[in-house]
DNA sequence: TATAGTGTACCACTACGATATTACACCGCA
DNA sequence: TGCGGTGTAATATCGTAGTGGTACACTATA
């Protein structure tokens, strides 16, 4: 799966099953895989995963049935992308409006490498 | 100087120096702080600031003098600029995309907000 | 030559991330 | 009821990053 060195392991996986559940490979009200199938096919200790399901059942995008799995919560969806929302306006765009200023960056220019992201990506 | 919990400080402080350059605050073959001054003021360990120095010194943004001090070395400007669009390239902009297509945020709000953050700075 | 200022090397401590192993309590289903 | 699947809890270990404390070597200058 490919592991950044500079973000704790548990944290990109939540991420990871976050992507997954907003791009419906996880469908609301249906089971993920256990932790221990995760541990496997990641090729990471078990208590790593389990670190990963505790942010998210916290954050109430899974849901726990004890002695069966984790189930994705109806409002899986609205959390995330409220999360990520905050987020976004919280250090993604200060970040970006202080560096562009900083740099001399116009918005042309990043309205023009928009356009060129969603034609590469497609 | 409000250091963030999720860097480590002694990036936090290599940072900060290179602004101080960039506006100018450190003149291009002048003398910085030394790392004890910015242990004081900083109130951090003088190891800490050694590591920031460290950085800085591999690439060739500042220079050593044995006994002296450390000063701005004369490419100093264009190397941090040099740095800090790669990264923009590298890590911000391929971000900030992505996050973009993910929540359905336009170019538009992305444009407006920077004309609210350049009236908000001055 | 002293002295006070540089940077630096060395060691220790702490926190955190990740691993390994084990044992336990619960549930579904044959 | 028993088995195999869930998650969980506890404990120990390892490596590394970050920071701190101290003593040292060097340089400028009076």
């Amino acid at each position: 799966m490919n592991f950044e060195p500079t973000k704790p392991i548990f944290r990109q996986i939540a991420d990871h099953i976050c992507d997954e559940i907003m791009q419906g490979r996880f469908a609301v009200g249906g089971r993920i895989p256990s932790v221990r199938e995760y541990a496997v096919s990641l090729e990471v200790n078990v208590n790593t995963v389990v670190r990963s399901f505790e942010i998210l059942q916290n954050d109430g995008i899974i849901v726990k049935d004890r002695g069966v799995g984790f189930f994705v919560a109806d409002e899986a969806l609205d959390i995330i992308r409220k999360k990520r929302v905050e987020r976004f306006n919280a250090e993604v765009l200060p970040n970006l409006y202080r560096q562009m200023r900083l740099l001399g960056i116009s918005c042309d220019d990043i309205v023009s490498g928009y356009e060129r992201f969603l034609n590469g990506q497609q």
